[in-house]
DNA sequence: CGGATGCTTGATGTATCTCAAGACGTGTGG
DNA sequence: CCACACGTCTTGAGATACATCAAGCATCCG
């Protein structure tokens, strides 16, 4: 246990370790992937473009990136975060093309791992199979979580909503501090997921840090009151199908 | 092919055949799940609610159903709508709790399928289970899509991008004539879906009706200049992956 | 005929966007 | 080491898109 502690699988150790008790053997199976070409990238650069066909699954290890959309005139959408212990794209056999670009928030690295290698780890293991298919659910409940948030909640029960929803899943990857965690994202990024103007995100910001529930200092973000944020953004963790918190 | 034609998984094999040819094997052990319970519900009601474990695979047949999330405040948001051979709730086996509703919104008809008949459909058919897999992924992908709608389309542009959206899914299905089809839902619903106010989805409506884009009488959705609309809404169907058209 | 249901429209207020500019910190080249 | 550029945060002023409230119709159906 210690030595995984260290081990560059350990945030998606611990994530699919929120859905199921995941034994020594399919602890080893996943270590296999460690054997994958690990790749280093600063913040703001695109990892893979829509239209693209990928022919790597990428697990990411450390840092944000992010899932996004933009339409011709320059609109951008990000549709969705991805933290360490998050596959970007593990249905490269399935799909085609990318139906979206993915992109960098800070410094990241990522393993670029073979499909074929992929499929060794995880055939002769329903159970792991099972928590990857699991892995692929959880990100589309989040989606629709902020589908429900960008269509009715307001803005600062937007952005206190995602600040909640970040707290869960990085606290499961072992990646909080208390109710504070690293932080490396602009309000311009928050403006991106939320549907939101830069000025607006800034000025709502400063509403949440006045009411004493927030405060985000040297690209760190700390929930102050925890409970009340959680009850101001309707937050019902169920979409998170964490089983064990 | 003449009697699949009338068949109650018609739908579903035209939708699955969007992605890949199936066989007559494939479609044989399709319609295995006609054996199952067809239930008949009127319009506006609820299937299932939020929290719940589903014990069955609901696999529509006719009508349009969707999936909603709801605030403690009542506030709505539906986040996908089901058409003619759309599964509700195929992963009822992974996920122990429903993280939101499926309602009606006309008349429908849907199989409640018994979850070990379906494993046995799909058992030692890897081109089915593909298949499916791929489904499952289209609902996330037309997710994401709705995210960017949501999030950066005008009124107008998210409207008339679900407009379009829904034809190709339909058609894909056998389900349009020209570029009409049966649209059951209201003025309700669309502000529901789009995050806008009623008022504002029958303005809006009322604007693109000016402009010779659509026209809706007796239930019924006519898109009448529908180059101009896919331009305008900027649409790029590359998101429902389609291989073949 | 009376009650539902859905569509349409007007008046009004406000939330949010856009444009514009200044403050601050940080890294970079002269 | 300073000057400067750059990225980010912050704030103001003004315009407008959108929501809310309120009411009037049309259609359908028992």
């Amino acid at each position: 246990m210690e030595a995984m502690a260290r081990s560059c699988v350990d945030p998606l150790f611990r994530l699919l370790g929120c859905y199921m008790v995941l034994d020594a053997n399919d602890r080893d199976a996943l270590s296999a992937l460690e054997e994958s070409p690990l790749i280093d990238k600063i913040a703001r650069c695109d990892i893979a473009r829509e239209g693209e066909n990928p022919h790597v699954i990428r697990l990411l290890v450390s840092g944000w990136a992010c899932r996004y959309k933009d339409l011709p005139d320059g609109r951008r959408q990000i549709v969705g975060f991805f933290l360490p212990g998050d596959f970007c794209d593990m249905n490269v056999a399935i799909l085609s093309e990318l139906d979206h670009s993915i992109g960098t928030l800070s410094r990241v690295r990522y393993y670029e791992i073979d499909p074929e290698r992929f499929q060794d780890v995880i055939d002769c293991r329903p159970r792991l199979t099972r928590a990857l298919l699991w892995h692929e659910l959880f990100i589309s409940a989040i989606q629709r979580e902020w589908l429900l948030s960008i269509g009715q909640r307001s803005p600062a029960e937007r952005l206190g909503h995602l600040f909640v929803e970040l707290y869960f899943r990085l606290k499961a990857v072992g990646l909080t501090e208390g109710h504070s965690y690293y932080f490396p994202i602009t309000q311009h990024n928050l403006a991106e997921a939320n549907g939101l103007s830069l000025v607006h995100v800034n000025r709502t910001l400063k509403e949440m840090r006045r009411d004493g529930l927030i405060e985000i200092t040297d690209r760190k973000l700390r929930i102050i009151d925890f409970d009340r944020l959680k009850q101001i953004t309707m937050f019902n963790s169920n979409y998170l199908h964490f089983n064990r918190e």
